[in-house]
DNA sequence: CGGTCCCTCCATCAAACGGTTGAGACCAGA
DNA sequence: TCTGGTCTCAACCGTTTGATGGAGGGACCG
């Protein structure tokens, strides 16, 4: 029997794409088409689609992480499949923690989004192989945990701030700055600034990546 | 008549809404398809389209402006539209510079698309509204050019490395990288490294976008 | 050949930064 | 109630950074 999908993707050349592939063959069912979070999420509860194909990088307030949650949250629940171009470690480990049922590369020929789809309508997980080794070895080394404090101060380090700086657009003293710097700085295993710019992009810390 | 277009991108699945899109009109014909730069400049020698669509990021070892600059080097030389995902100032100027007759995001509208391949068959440039402007303001203070030395000193600077690190990576003295890094500062406005590091990710001035 | 970059290096010095230790206040959960 | 985590602040000290001003050699070019 067919597999019924909904592709959400906010670029109409991509969802026209996949519906060409789709449409070609008997054993996948395009039941509609979503170019934001919300509108997903509302088009899911209605048709109930087996699978989500999703993008990370989303029009709307809403990016492909939060979309995954809310869409998970629907009973009964769609299995979410991220299709994106990005393969930063941060955002495969944040769509899976998500309750994502897959991570697929857009560079992966259709046969591979088909068979993704298939195994995420029966409740399994796909990865690409070399990919799930990244995700296995990032699963050893959990991404570390910054309060919402901390982000904070790090969203203006990135952005080259001094600690002066940090301190009076958060409307405290430099000293709390340090303060929450060391903690950073033990959080990232990092001993500079420079190096925590450096790391927090690269774990996905920061927005705008 | 019908325009004559090249589509190039290292998605199999945004080439095959792309030709859905394009089939369906009668004004538009796909006389090829390439996933990467080389193969582009290849299919273009011998297809001689009118344009080519080209995507920003490319799978081999090409990028969209180096092929645009392969592709501009031809005789008859075709028309080059960026089609991509990425709306950095950098990419945009970059392409335009490389001789690219027009950028587009991929989250415009087909008819956008088929719209500025008959912008660009004509040998005009087209540029979205809101990009113009920006190109504009661009313009008016043009990317800071440094040297190649002092790029391999920023490369090291923005993943987070010391004065002292640089040297020893570079094997020169300390005071030299102080002296390669009073020029970067002057040359991006700025006053600390952190700072230079911010601003050298917003102009593009460093692989990993 | 002289000029202009570029790369290299030196010395000095104030300011900023990073690390440390310690501590009080608040709030949520056990 | 006490504990743990978070946020706040302070004082101290060594190191790094950035600014300043110079200098020599090599490469390229008109």
């Amino acid at each position: 029997m067919a597999v019924t999908v909904l592709l959400v993707d906010d670029h109409p050349v991509v969802r026209t794409g996949l519906r060409a592939v789709f449409d070609a063959r008997e054993d996948v069912t395009v039941v509609g088409e979503a170019a934001t979070g919300e509108e997903a999420v509302l088009l899911a509860e209605h048709l109930h689609p087996d699978v989500v194909l999703c993008d990370l990088r989303l029009g709307g307030g809403m990016d492909g992480v939060a979309a995954t949650v809310a869409l998970r949250a629907l009973r009964p629940a769609p299995a979410v499949l991220i299709l994106t171009t990005f393969d930063r470690d941060a955002d495969i480990l944040g769509a899976i923690e998500a309750g994502a049922a897959g991570y697929l590369l857009k560079d992966v020929p259709p046969d591979t989004i088909v068979e993704a789809l298939h195994t995420a309508a029966a409740g399994q997980v796909f990865l690409a192989s070399d990919l799930a080794t990244r995700v296995m070895s990032g699963m050893r080394q959990p991404r570390p945990r910054l309060t919402t404090r901390e982000l904070d101060v790090l969203g203006h380090l990135v952005q080259g701030a001094s600690n002066k700086e940090i301190a009076r657009a958060l409307f405290v003293t430099e000293a709390t700055i340090k303060s929450h710097l060391v903690h950073i700085f033990t959080k990232l295993d990092v001993d500079s600034r420079a190096r925590a710019i450096h790391v927090a992009r690269e774990a996905g810390l920061i927005r705008e990546g």
